[in-house]
DNA sequence: AAGGCAAACTCCTCTAGTCGAGTAGGTGTG
DNA sequence: CACACCTACTCGACTAGAGGAGTTTGCCTT
């Protein structure tokens, strides 16, 4: 507390006690007062030196927590939250060039990048269509599709979810379901297939996760994640792969080049 | 309260009380027993309802809240949350032929969707380019830029603030510092000053707004943005503009398309 | 020196109230 | 009939406690 000076409330703002509270400390994070990962006064350390009631001191925190300014460890204490390291999308990253060299992009970005990739959780299955994919897909009603579903990891962290949803009348007894897909991943054994990839569409949503994706991406709260549906055509036009991903906000950036012409 | 079925407590779980109760709600939101704009039992019937404290109900209303399900309206009620209608910007938004109409993209995309478009808080000047926009323009150190920034709304309702930056050398004493950039919009006239526009390169992050940017687009609590820096290159390879643009996240879908080549 | 244990400290969940301020609806007066 | 006012209901802010559970630290035992 000594090393860190806040300064007193003013008791004649009509701001909030709470509200004032979370100011003096985010405003200590962003002047550098606090770096990446120092502790905060304790709830008892501001309660103190507020002389207000600890709700209030936790009305506070919680904002800055729900900002994603912070993470509370139970038995801890407050900490200033450290951001993971970026994964930069590029526009480029499915170009086959990158595709022939017998790894999945996922792979190659990370090491890289001086990280460590893995992938785990990976299940495959058959099931009908949901009905947003099976648009996407231009499949008829209750056609069905391979699902591959997985984790990846960046040194142990996990970043991303992504299922993968291939119609069955194209997959089916490929290597597409077995849980490794192979060198260069599904998108080189489609290439094999005979569905030369043309281009790729990516639409993209953020939001705030569910409880299933703050569990399986382990994310702080008040991070949002991006939403991302890409579908992959064929050369002549066809649909032949739909992937949702749901990737950790601050772990990615993503980059796009659109044409001018 | 007679109309909305809830469960009971499960007093075995070792699941916080306030969460169960969120659950409660949140399931029936997504089961659709409760209606965009319908209002959620009262803190105090749901207090009776389950038998606790009022703080715990308001524990359980903030989780809610800042999943973005629904909003309070202090002295109404809790409602649950109704989006805004959806603005889907495509990967070929730019298109020269689009730019040829004579009109933004903005406006013609919004009116085309039934929407009225608007645009306000027009402002202008010059200054040193920060450091980071500097990078992107490949300006040398302390070099000037015009800076244009403005809000766009729909329906009177913001959905996006954007910032651009031009280097003096290119717009100073061009129609690009008057507040009506005119027809077209900024990049015909950086076309007319005979700057072909080539290409787009779009980041992309997606964080929690800052106080200035929930004022500014009114966000609901618990709305991630979008935060969109687009660099504009000439035919020569030239940077001739950034622009730094803020969006709702519920208000956008983002589309773009990818080369598999 | 190593290991076990207890105390101190941390945040988490919850109770039970107070006062305040915004909203909506009904009632009574002009 | 129109308007002002009152009241009931809503959420917002805050107080002042309780017991619980996870972490760290240092002491004490072995």
């Amino acid at each position: 507390m000594a090393e860190l000076p806040l300064p007193e409330l003013d008791p004649l703002s009509d701001r909030a006690v709470f509200r004032q509270i979370a100011d003096h400390v985010r405003e200590a994070i962003e002047r550098g007062a606090l770096h990446e990962g120092d502790k905060i006064p304790s709830e008892a350390q501001l309660m103190q030196h507020y002389g207000v009631a600890r709700m209030t001191i936790r009305n506070a925190l919680q904002v800055l927590q729900s900002e994603g300014l912070t993470v509370a460890e139970h038995g801890r204490g407050v900490f200033v939250r450290s951001r993971p390291p970026v994964r930069r999308l590029a526009s480029d990253r499915f170009a086959r060039r990158h595709r022939e060299r017998g790894k999945a992009a996922f792979i190659v970005e990370t090491e890289e990048a001086g990280g460590k990739p893995s992938v785990d959780s990976i299940k495959v299955s058959e099931a009908a269509a949901p009905s947003d994919v099976a648009e996407r897909l231009e499949l008829a009603g209750g056609e069905h599709v391979i699902v591959r579903s997985r984790r990846y990891l960046i040194n142990g962290q996990p970043v991303e979810t992504a299922v993968s949803y291939l119609p069955s009348s194209i997959a089916q007894g490929t290597q597409i379901e077995q849980p490794d897909s192979g060198p260069g991943g599904i998108y080189a054994r489609l290439e094999e297939l005979g569905f030369r990839l043309d281009r790729f569409v990516e639409e993209i949503r953020s939001r705030m996760p569910f409880r299933e994706e703050v569990r399986a991406l382990k994310l702080a709260p008040g991070v949002p994640v991006f939403h991302l549906i890409r579908t992959a055509y064929a050369a002549d036009g066809r649909p032949v792969e739909v992937c949702d991903t749901v990737m950790s906000s601050d772990a990615y950036v993503l980059s796009y080049e659109l044409p001018a012409r």
